[in-house]
DNA sequence: AGAATTACCTGAGCGC
DNA sequence: TGCGCTCAGGTAATTC
């Protein structure tokens, strides 16, 4: 399931096939994602030059002269570069073709992803506007943490993971994260101490850079059998309900915020 | 008003 | 075989 590091990987993977490259086709196979495909994107996009690919949170930007397309990946969605002319599968709802003669291809399992065409500066798009720093740019910072969590009584989990807070901590880094600086996830925002918040922003910026490093070492889009799926990272305590703790060898417990799970150590974690 | 919580979209995979 | 349940991210809606 993407999170920002695959996110960002897939944008390092994809820019290069797409940059200068010019858009000749759009072919919609499934309209029906978590919101609809917009129906004036073929018009839009064809005949468009791919200007840069960036990445707000977990949504790509791909900007041309007369708009940008954001593509979010929700969370079985992948995008890949493949030969033009091949055919598309189960789950393949959408195409750009290339003047190159290759295709980006959306493919996403589960339909949480979405498509949104934009004329306007994206950064002021309503699904973008409000999101917070990103978490590798000096933006997040330890003071910044430290002041957004003022006053909050929320669990330090959910603080996280809140796009306004931070742009593009899921569940799975949320987690990691915590047990990284060796934080409750039930802690009450407001509660961390300025040290705790230096901790857990450094631990973050740890956690998804080391990712990306990972990830983008191990990826190559070319393949048409490329597949993108979790990085090939050891997780800490994500979905290791039971496991021992790799730090002291303990019991990994399962909490709940609402219908999301939580994964933490309640012996290296206070 | 602003914060916290809940529902919703989808479909694979699971247990029974 | 088939039903009910779970899970995911992010937004909208609702409650507090």
């Amino acid at each position: 399931m993407p999170e920002l590091p695959e996110v960002e990987v897939t944008r390092l993977g994809i820019s290069g096939h797409l940059v200068g490259n010019k858009v000749v086709g759009v072919c919609v196979h499934s309209a029906k994602l978590r919101s609809m495909v917009p129906p004036e994107l073929a018009g839009v996009l064809t005949g468009q030059k791919i200007q840069s690919v960036e990445r707000r949170g977990k949504y790509l930007i791909l900007k041309c002269s007369a708009g940008s397309l954001l593509v979010h990946l929700g969370m079985t969605g992948h995008l890949r570069i493949v030969a033009g002319g091949r055919a598309a599968g189960p789950h393949d709802h959408f195409d750009l073709l290339f003047a190159s003669g290759v295709l980006l291809r959306l493919n996403d399992v589960r339909r949480f992803g979405s498509l949104h065409w934009t004329a306007a500066d994206p950064a002021k798009h309503k699904l973008l506007s409000g999101i917070g720093p990103e978490p590798l740019t000096g933006a997040f910072s330890a003071e910044y943490l430290y002041q957004k969590s003022r006053g909050r009584k929320v669990a330090v989990q959910p603080f996280i993971m809140n796009s306004a807070v931070v742009a593009g901590v899921g569940n799975i880094y949320a987690a990691e994260s915590l047990f990284a600086c060796g934080v409750l996830p039930t802690t009450p925002a407001g509660s961390l101490s300025a040290a705790d918040c230096a901790k857990l922003a450094a631990a973050i910026k740890e956690v998804l850079s080391r990712s990306i490093a990972t990830g983008s070492s191990s990826m190559d889009f070319c393949r048409e059998d490329g597949k993108l799926a979790y990085f090939p990272q050891t997780l800490g305590v994500y979905d290791r309900e039971g496991e021992p703790c790799r730090e002291c060898g303990g019991k990994i417990r399962r909490g709940r915020f609402g219908n999301r799970s939580t994964f933490f150590c309640p012996n290296c974690q206070h």
